[in-house]
DNA sequence: ATAATAATGTTGTAATTGCAACATGTAATT
DNA sequence: AATTACATGTTGCAATTACAACATTATTAT
């Protein structure tokens, strides 16, 4: 039996035809929208200040310090030009501060999460557990391990085969 | 034990600190981000005339014919205003015809998939499908099922947890 | 009958995005 | 030494997005 998982992902015989429209790549960016959204309206309503994407630019320094804006733009998946604006953003809201320091005999920015900046992730994570706990109910323990598994394979292998400016 | 996969994905015991920028869902989000910026690459080389969003909803109407522009906007999770600007754009382009016709009482645009069109998507599928090949090699069968099944869990319940205008 | 609500489509907008192009400095190659 | 390639950050831009607000018509509630 030869099935065509690629786009499909509904087991299809050779010659049928196939829908991106159905695809597993499309379902996952379909959910991803609305996680997105939910994600949006969350930080709108929780009023701190910050979006969705700042915070996680603050999430990914909270545990990477003594890091540059390049690394963060690896980190977050921005490229350079929009890891620059999200910074300059948390900058002068006081969440975070840069410093032009050398990386080996390179002239980098250097980016440190201030403490406002740490008080604003440490309040903000017990939140939004709070908010998408009931977007896991339905999953098993096994499904979510299955699906973290997956996911890092999908995203191993679209990042060797797609060309990412960062 | 307790496990808090909610949103750290990783199992973590319950007072531990979680971090956003480590859960499944943004780990999800980051594949998505390769994966549009695969999408929208594609469809650049592939000099068709048409954006990967286009196409989409192009895929759509192939198979979802004598509908109006707010049942696609439901397909394609985007809102009304946004959904009528691709079908703008496609219609100009001769992909496809709009027509105001009544649903059950009341006026709406519906919307025809033009041969042009049609040929389109029957052209682009196979050259989509060779391109997103080698993103699922390492997958199995048994583990594209699995995928395909969470994600419709995650997508029903996102969408019930999450109000979205269309 | 009247008012309130829902369905459908459009216009306007601020925010975000990926990308191209540039500037500046370092490393590698010739 | 000269040239080429890479690393890092910035500016500009066209495209896309979600959302608010509006217009119109139909449905429902009062």
């Amino acid at each position: 039996m030869l099935y065509n998982n690629i786009i499909d992902g509904i087991c299809m015989k050779e010659n049928e035809k196939t829908r991106y429209f159905d695809s597993v790549i499309y379902l996952m960016e379909q959910t991803v929208v609305y996680s997105k959204i939910k994600g949006a309206q969350f930080f709108t309503q929780l009023c701190m200040g910050v979006t969705i994407d700042q915070f996680v630019a603050l999430d990914a320094l909270y545990c990477n310090s003594d890091i540059c804006q390049r690394d963060l733009s690896k980190l977050i998946l921005k490229d350079r030009s929009n890891t620059g604006r999200i910074l300059t953003i948390l900058e002068e809201k006081g969440f975070i501060t840069r410093a032009a320091e050398t990386k080996g005999k390179r002239l980098v920015k250097k980016i440190y999460i201030t403490d406002k900046g740490k008080e604003l992730v440490e309040e903000s994570i017990p939140k939004l557990r709070k908010a998408f706990f009931q977007v896991f109910e339905e999953v098993t323990d096994e499904e979510f391990d299955n699906l973290r598994n997956i996911l890092n394979k999908l995203k191993t292998s679209l990042s060797k085969t797609t060309s990412i400016q960062i």
